[in-house]
DNA sequence: CCACCAGAGCTC
DNA sequence: AGCTCTGGTGGC
């Protein structure tokens, strides 16, 4: 290219919730799109990243174009393939440019650090393919991807939790120094030095969790393993709630390199893209016996609480069993505390955060379901939103209701905070769904579902996949296939010959069901589904903007508050969009999200793809 | 008369 | 979201 040829504008992205870049003038250098250039904004001078050349023509002509004041870089900070992975997320995500760069980049990099030899990398000349593994043990796998990492030139290996990242890169680093382990934790300093090492292209294999999608590998990459990929912690907790298995993939298209999904079930969207042939080859066998049981025999009474504790008798057998044999149970609950919850009389139906899927309490007066994890808040119903029946509250045992039971079935019952390590005696440990982490380190011949209705009437779609994954895991985390541990896993539930049927466990069979019912309601993984929240006023006018782009909306009131106070009331909406129209949906909401309404406040896009 | 702070206002 | 400009307050 002729450098020569480079416009005397420049369109740069400033790290801020709007969409549009902004355009400046710019003298003699000519940096490269994604190098960083410091800019005035407004009366501030901020430092912003050059997409290329300026399309602000108008701006020109008004008052003459503000004037880059600092080129910081010559070349693209993050690499061609991180740059356009930015680009991409912003535009897939509907969070723009700006959000996804503050999410990639460390801080320093967005303060004006510099970057002594920023990477210049992007191209391994590879061509994207694409392979699944459900098909072997975790061990085997494990092994698999060592394998795949040692063959490769350059490669990045993510877990959906760090102790998992850990025990995988101590495995490699035995024999490869090249290894990096990248830090999920341990404060700003640590990740920036762990940025600029793997900027200078010194770690051949970067092992990590999700946020390791976003190191920089100057040299390229041939090869992006994910593990466990449908794993939902791979979906950022903090807004834009990306997935990064998403980027993974998407960055190893952009890269050319083979991408390895792995675990020991798919997610929905992997799901829809496997063959047939592969899908059934995937099954491996069930180490494991599940039993479902009917709620309705539970008895017996905790003091103060209307109804009986989910205790059946086929629960406190199979626990003796279990401890009889020399071995430990797990009960678990997700929902902590005695009472303050909510459900419904006639199909148990109860509240779980629309936001981050956790229990919810009333609280409160008037009262309002609050949830116990983010905070997040919404206006209590009068009757059941699933069968329309009445709604009861404060009246089921939560864990702590429960110690005195199991403490019956063994001295050694213990609730999970106070157990984490170590327990000599076969124990009785009870815990919510985080429990189960328990089958790393016992033997683990009982897991019991208390309650699996619960985990399975949840406002969001993602529900009943969170509950069959969950009783699908009870029965194989920490056996390992042919040493004959095999292990009883316990379902009580109100419905007790739907799971009975279901029963032994079989993805294939749970997403052909379960997606064919979210294609008919418009739900991912086939459709996509966007939430906006904007205050009450800009939600209409974003609502007729999106209805006049042709595409259906729903409007829901919340009354939304963040922790402190100045909680504004808002509105979100919802809307169900076939991929090939998301450019549409993107177009509608582009207005809203100009930099001129800045005063006004920006609304916030959350997509699910999954 | 000036140092300091909280709030308003603006953003190619 | 920043950053700077404004104007009010209070200390000497």
């Amino acid at each position: 290219m002729d450098q020569g040829a480079w416009p005397s504008t420049v369109d740069v992205v400033v790290p801020g919730p709007w969409w549009n870049a902004l355009t400046y003038a710019i003298g003699a250098k000519n940096p490269e799109p994604g190098a960083r250039v410091r800019v005035p904004v407004g009366r501030a001078r901020r430092i912003g990243f050059v997409a290329g050349p300026g399309h602000g023509e108008q701006w020109a002509q008004k008052d003459g174009l503000k004037v880059v004041s600092d080129v910081l870089d010559e070349r693209c900070v993050l690499g061609a393939d991180l740059w356009a992975l930015s680009l991409w997320i912003g535009g897939t995500f509907l969070c723009g440019a700006g959000e996804a760069l503050q999410m990639i980049c460390p801080e320093q990099v967005l303060s004006g650090e510099p970057v002594a030899a920023p990477p210049v990398g992007g191209k391994t000349g590879g061509v994207f393919n694409n392979e699944f593994v459900f098909d072997l043990t975790d061990d085997e796998r494990l092994s698999r991807y060592e394998e795949e990492s040692n063959k490769a030139k350059r490669a990045l290996v993510i877990f959906p939790e760090a102790k998992a990242a850990e025990a995988f890169f101590s495995r490699l680093a035995g024999a490869n120094k090249d290894a990096m382990l990248w830090p999920n934790s341990g404060g700003k300093k640590k990740r920036w030095e762990a940025w600029l090492r793997a900027a200078s292209g010194d770690a051949r294999v970067i092992v990590g969790t999700g946020s390791a999608v976003f190191a920089p590998c100057p040299a390229g990459l041939d090869l992006i393993i994910v593990e466990d990929e449908a794993n939902p912690s791979y979906v950022f907790v903090k807004h834009p709630q990306i997935s990064a298995r998403s980027a993974a993939g998407r960055r190893a298209m952009l890269l050319g390199a083979k991408l390895v999904l792995g675990g020991w079930m798919p997610s929905s969207r992997t799901y829809i893209r496997m063959r047939p042939q592969t899908r059934a080859k995937s099954k491996l066998p069930q180490s494991a016996a599940f039993v479902a049981v009917d709620m309705k025999e539970a008895a017996g009474a905790v003091p103060g609480i209307e109804k009986p504790p989910p205790v059946t008798p086929a629960l406190i057998t199979r626990t003796g069993d279990a401890l009889r044999e020399g071995r430990s149970a797990v009960w678990i609950l997700d929902r902590k505390g005695h009472a303050g919850d909510v459900f419904c009389s006639e199909c148990g139906f109860s509240f779980t955060c629309r936001r981050c899927g956790a229990a919810m309490r009333v609280e409160g007066d008037p009262p309002s379901l609050r949830c116990l994890r983010c905070g997040f808040v919404m206006p209590l119903f009068t009757h059941c939103p699933n069968c329309r029946g009445e709604l009861l509250r404060g009246v089921r045992p939560g864990l702590e209701a429960l110690l005195p039971i199991a403490k019956r079935c063994s001295s050694h019952a213990v609730l999970m905070e106070k157990s984490a390590r170590g327990h000599e005696h076969p124990t009785l440990v009870l815990g919510t769904r985080g429990a189960l982490s328990i089958c790393d380190t016992a033997d683990v011949g009982l897991v019991a579902w208390l309650d699996i209705d619960f985990e399975g009437m949840k406002v969001d779609h993602c529900a009943s996949f969170r509950a069959f994954s969950m009783v699908l895991e009870s029965g194989r985390r920490g056996l390992r296939s042919g040493d004959g541990n095999n292990r009883v896993v316990l379902v009580q539930s109100r419905r007790p010959q739907a799971w009975a049927n279901s029963f032994p466990p079989d993805w294939d069979r749970f997403w052909r069901a379960e997606i064919a019912e979210r294609d008919s309601l418009g739900l991912p993984p086939r459709t996509l589904l966007a939430s906006i929240e904007a205050p009450p006023g800009v939600a209409q006018e974003i609502a007729e903007s999106i209805e006049r782009a042709g595409l259906g909306v729903s409007i829901q009131g919340t009354r939304e508050g963040k922790e402190g106070a100045g909680a504004q009331p808002g509105e979100s909406l919802w809307v169900s969009i076939g991929e090939g129209v998301k450019n549409r949906l993107a177009a509608a909401l582009a207005p809203y999200f100009r930099i001129e309404r800045s005063s006004l406040g920006f609304p916030t896009v959350t997509v699910w793809t999954e």
